[in-house]
DNA sequence: CCGTACTTTCAGGGATTTCTGAAATTAATG
DNA sequence: CATTAATTTCAGAAATCCCTGAAAGTACGG
C-alpha cells in the first residue's frame, strides 16, 4: 500500500472519532482500522508512514492493542521486524472487544456494587439507597453471566439467533408451554 | 440528604469514573449517580451542594443528561424549581442509554460504511478493502436491526430470554426440526 | 413592567489526555 | 562483544476536554 486512498481514509478517520468516543484514542482507533482493513500485514513504520504520526506514537498504540488481545502478529524470515494484522473474523474482533470492556469495566463494577452493598444500613434512607444498588446489580450482573454464556456459541448460530430478535418470545414462551403440558415445571428439567 | 455517606459517595465517584471511560464526563456521571440513588427528586441546588462542583456544571450536566432522555422532572406547587430524578426501572435507563448511543455512534458509522461501499473500486486491492468493509458493515447492521427488534419486548420477556443465554441455541434447533417435521422450509413460513 | 428567583450561556483558565522526539533498551548478526 | 536495526520509555509540548464565574436570559408574582 502506497499511500491512503479517499474511500479507506475516510474509514480510518472515522474509526478514529469513534474510538475516541470510547475509552481509545484517535490514533490507536485509526492504527487499528487501517490494521483491519489492509490485505496485508503491516509493521510499525508502514503504520507510522501511512497514517505520519510518530514513530512511538505508533509503538505505543500497538502495545495497547496488543492489551486488548485485539492483534494478530507474525515475524519473516530475513527480516527483524514485527508485522501486525487483524483478526480475519469481524465476529472475533467485536467479541474479543466486548470481553475486554467486559472484564475492564462491567467485573470492576459489580466489585464495587457489591462493596457497597456489604456496608451496614443505619438509616431508612440506606435501605432505600440499598435497594437501589441492588436493582442495578442484579441487572448488570445478569447481563454480564449472560454475556459470557452465549460467547460460547459460534458466529452461525448468534446469527440465526439474532435473526431471530424478538421472534425468540414467541419461542420461549412456546416451550413453556410444552413443559407444562408435558406435566413437567422448569425446575424439574436440569439443565 | 444532608450529605452524602462513605457507601453512597463510593458508588456515585465510581460511576464518575466510569462515566468518564464512555463518552460522558466525570461530574454527569456522578449527577446521574447522584439522582438514580436518592429517594427523593433533586433540584440543581441541591446537586451543586451535595457534589460541590459549580452551579453552571450541574446545569450544563442536566441538560446532557436530558438531551440522553435519562431524567424524569417534575415541578411543586409554591416552587419554581425543576426537581429531577433518575426512572424507578434500571432496564428502562439501560435501553435507553443503548439506543442513544445506537443513534448517535451506530447510526453514523453505518451512513459512513454505506457510502464508503458505494465508492469505485479501481484496484484489486480496493477489491479487498471493499470485503472487509462489506464485513464490517454487515455484522453491525445485524447487530443493529437486533436491538431494535429486542427493544419491543418487555423486560421480563428479556430477563427470561437472558436466563436462557446459551440454550437457546437448542430452541432454536428444536424449531427447525419442528418446521422441517412439518415438511415446511424457513423461507415458506413468512413472519 | 419591575423585582426577584432561578437557569443558561460562554469565554477563559485549569486539568487531563494524547503525542512527540530524544535517549535508553533490546535483540540479532557478523 | 561491537555494531546495527528495531522497539520502547518517558519527560515535556501540544491538543483537547472540563469546569468555573460572571453576565445574560427567562419567567413568575406583585
Amino acid at each position: 500500500m502506497e499511500h491512503l486512498s479517499d474511500t479507506t481514509w475516510r474509514f480510518i478517520h472515522h474509526f478514529g472519532e469513534m474510538g475516541s468516543r470510547w475509552g481509545i484514542s484517535r490514533t490507536v482507533g485509526q492504527i487499528y482500522a487501517l490494521l483491519y482493513i489492509s490485505h496485508v500485514p503491516l509493521n510499525a513504520d508502514d503504520i507510522t508512514y501511512l497514517l505520519s504520526f510518530s514513530r512511538s506514537n505508533v509503538s505505543m498504540g500497538l502495545k495497547e492493542l496488543q492489551s486488548w488481545r485485539l492483534l494478530r502478529s507474525e515475524y519473516r524470515a530475513g527480516d527483524r521486524r514485527e508485522y501486525f494484522k487483524a483478526p480475519e473474523d469481524v465476529w472475533e474482533i467485536f467479541r474479543t472487544l466486548a470481553d475486554e470492556r467486559r472484564r475492564r469495566e462491567v467485573e470492576p463494577t459489580l466489585s464495587v456494587l457489591r462493596e457497597c452493598l456489604l456496608d451496614p444500613k443505619n438509616t431508612p434512607e440506606d435501605e432505600h439507597f440499598h435497594r437501589r444498588m441492588q436493582e442495578m446489580y442484579d441487572l448488570i450482573s445478569m447481563a454480564n453471566e449472560w454475556f459470557i454464556d452465549i460467547q460460547k456459541l459460534s458466529a452461525e448460530d448468534l446469527t440465526s439467533l439474532m435473526h431471530l430478535g424478538a421472534q425468540a418470545k414467541k419461542l420461549l414462551h412456546a416451550k413453556n408451554r410444552l413443559l407444562s403440558f408435558a406435566g413437567l415445571t422448569k425446575e424439574e428439567v436440569s439443565e
